[in-house]
DNA sequence: GGATGATCAGTTAC
DNA sequence: CGTAACTGATCATC
């Protein structure tokens, strides 16, 4: 129920009273942050406003989202236990309240169980950090390109991508990781077309951590708001920008924490990611292997020490304080990708010392998951065994519902009711245009050979996406835009090419199976990355000619109906490293004519749920014709979606004119819109 | 030719 | 401020 559970330690342990650090007056200017209180409150969320802008930014000419008045939201809604209700917060980035006496962080009155308590001194760096931001455009962060990032930054824009009323921490949480993953999108595609140095992570992380756009500043023992079991993750930088994890390499993350009249250090944070040897046959367990031993830098190996986060694992074992777990896997689908998950609670159970193959002294730490957790790294092993042997896959109904279309069978399944599968339909992979594509206005094609290059000038696919390969050479689509044009039959590049991505058809398992209570819906076994390809909407194209009473009853029809501000804003990596604004606002946004019908004949995304809170977008694409009123409608993922997630994409919002045919949502949440 | 290892550049927070 | 650290991309090697 309440957070402040989990903080409660064993039996033999004092109450934890650490005082948070709050109500202080910002000693430097903070830039904008976002904030999910350190605490272990319910989460008070703040937007504080930039005490100064670069020059340049007058009162007028904002755009409409994105207005620049303070506000604080408490947290209604949230169980609280044991803590009176907090007032508003000042969200000045906790680093800027850093001090160098450990007492300034017991100022404050309210009796919060656990929180943070850095007192190492450096302010110095908080100083430092703002002055990114300050008006004399001194870059402070080191970010190589594009040059002079932080002197773009638009003031109204900075906030247009974050949520309208951050009231919530998974909203916040999700919103900063996927300008985090729009900026490295961005980034990789930049580091591609001039064969530059690979690590747009990196680079992406950087901005996030000058900009302060991140949640859960300020560490905390327990649970970090907002992140959800199972969630995935394909980088250090990200576990890092939303605070579930702070060192961007090390292993195992700690902080200072109060015990009664006691100071500890005890760990919050482990990323189990293979790095030492751990064997990790179960998921419930886990055996972890102390820092140190052998330098990166020197051949030599020695005895580990109990110092740092070795000294905070022993630490917790005694203080018995729940520890989070970071689950790392090798990603099958890349050469040398990892993977990682969020795994919940764990608490120490024992430790002891190992000798290592090199003879010498290694730590080791038992740890146990907590009981009464959503499952995380085992949904992961269960998917990775359904993939590997799809027949070990229980109940199911259908092994493949495309009868043998799609190159990777689609499964059926029901774990809910007794329903034997959907209603009658064709199932096809190709859209039945009105005229046959031949007849079409034919595509122009490139002259490239072999594959097309980013960067490459004379490319023709190229400059017609506007100057960049729409997709990063992993397949991963960069930015949403009114068409993307992928190379077609009228180039000359090879099959291989990386322009050519969503025609080549789904590359994932999909299950279509039975929802509490929605029907049937869509999602997948392998995780999927932001910007991947899904699937397309197949159908008969019916358009307007035949608007009419008819349709009412067609509850498969897909329209370029104006999505919510989710998928619209997919895009704001851009403006945030200054480059202009792709944002199509719900006034500017031109629906196309197209209309497709997959009542009769369709593929899996005819079953993919409305959500007002989405996991997928569409994309208009073009490769074998020339009519851009009638593309191919994409799919793509929105965010990293987790084995076995929900696949569901925004129906869009209720016009007058489709009014007649709103229906009620049960997308569940939090920014439900209530009818689509 | 796909897996594996060595090398290197790079970041955060202590 | 130097430095440790369960990175991540690339290139050589088997």
């Amino acid at each position: 129920m309440d957070r402040a559970r989990n903080f409660i330690p064993g039996p033999n342990q004092e109450l934890l009273d650490i005082k948070p650090i709050r109500s202080l007056a910002p000693m430097f200017p903070a830039p904008m942050g976002v904030n999910i209180n350190q605490s272990s409150t319910p989460p008070l969320v703040c937007v504080t406003p930039v005490g100064q802008f670069p020059t340049g930014f007058g009162g007028g000419n904002l755009p409409a989202f994105g207005s620049f008045t303070t506000f604080s939201v408490t947290a209604n809604g949230f169980s609280q236990a044991g803590t009176s209700a907090n007032g508003a917060i000042d969200a000045t980035p906790i680093s800027a309240y850093k001090t160098r006496s450990s007492g300034a962080t017991a100022l404050n009155g309210d009796d919060e169980p656990y929180s943070g308590n850095q007192t190492s001194a450096s302010g110095r760096k908080a100083k430092k950090r703002s002055a990114g931001l300050s008006a004399d455009g001194s870059d402070g962060v080191k970010v190589k390109r594009p040059k002079p990032i932080y002197k773009n930054l638009v003031a109204g824009k900075e906030l247009a991508f974050l949520p309208a009323s951050p009231n919530n921490p998974r909203e916040i949480v999700e919103a900063v990781h996927m300008t985090f993953e729009a900026l490295r999108r961005r980034h990789l595609q930049m580091d591609e077309t001039q064969d530059a140095s690979r690590r747009a992570d990196l680079k992406a992380g950087a901005i996030m951590m000058a900009s302060n756009i991140r949640a859960n500043v300020g560490k905390r023992v327990g649970t970090a708001p907002g992140v959800e079991i199972g969630d995935i993750f394909y980088f250090r930088m990200e576990l890092c920008i939303i605070g579930l994890h702070a060192p961007s390499m090390g292993g195992i993350d700690y902080m200072s924490a109060k015990f009664g009249a006691d100071e500890d250090s005890v760990a919050i944070c482990i990323v189990a990611a293979g790095g030492y040897e751990n064997e990790d046959d179960d998921t419930d367990t886990l055996v972890y292997s102390g820092s140190g031993g052998n330098s990166r830098n020197t051949e030599e190996r020695h005895d580990q020490k109990l110092e740092r986060g070795n000294l905070a694992l022993e630490r917790s074992m005694h203080r018995k304080n729940e520890i989070r777990v970071v689950r790392g896997f090798k990603d099958p689908a890349m050469v040398a990708g990892k993977i990682y998950i969020y795994d919940g609670l764990y608490k120490i159970q024992e430790s002891w010392t190992e000798r290592t193959k090199f003879g010498v002294n290694c730590f080791k730490y038992r740890l146990q998951r907590e009981p009464g957790q959503r499952d995380g790294a085992a949904i992961w092993k269960m998917t990775q065994r359904w993939i590997q042997d799809p027949s070990t896959r229980g109940r199911v109904i259908l092994r493949d519902l495309s009868s043998g279309i799609e190159s990777i069978p689609v499964c059926l399944v029901n774990e809910v009711d007794h329903e034997k599968g959907p209603g009658q339909f064709t199932y096809t992979n190709q859209v039945k245009y009105l005229r046959p594509v031949s007849s079409m206005t034919p595509m122009q094609g490139c002259g490239c050979q072999s594959v097309c290059l980013p960067g490459d000038a004379n490319c023709a696919c190229g400059q017609h996406n506007g100057g960049d390969l729409p997709y990063s050479s992993s397949g991963v689509l960069v930015c949403r835009k009114p068409i993307v044009y992928e190379c077609g039959e009228a180039c000359h590049c090879t099959l291989n090419c990386r322009n050519r991505v969503s025609q080549k058809g789904i590359r994932f398992h999909f299950e279509v199976f039975r929802t509490a209570n929605r029907g049937w819906g869509l999602r997948c076994w392998e995780p999927i990355r932001a910007g991947a390809f899904i699937c397309e909407y197949t159908g008969e194209v019916i358009d307007e000619l035949k608007v009419n009473l008819d349709d009412s009853e067609d509850d498969y029809i897909f329209q370029t109906v104006c999505p919510g501000e989710k998928t619209l804003k997919w895009n704001f990596g851009p403006e945030l490293i200054g480059e202009q604004s792709t944002y199509v606002s719900a006034e500017e946004f031109q629906p196309l004519p197209i209309k497709i019908s997959a009542k009769k004949m369709g593929n899996v995304s005819r079953f993919m749920n409305h959500s007002c809170s989405p996991n997928v977008l569409w994309q208009p694409v073009q490769y074998n014709h020339g009519d851009d009123k009638h593309p191919h409608i994409m799919f793509f993922a929105l965010n990293h979606i987790a084995p076995m997630t929900e696949l569901t994409y925004d129906y869009g919002v209720v016009g007058e004119e489709t009014s007649h045919r709103a229906r009620t949502c049960l997308c569940g949440s939090l920014t439900c819109r209530g009818l689509f």
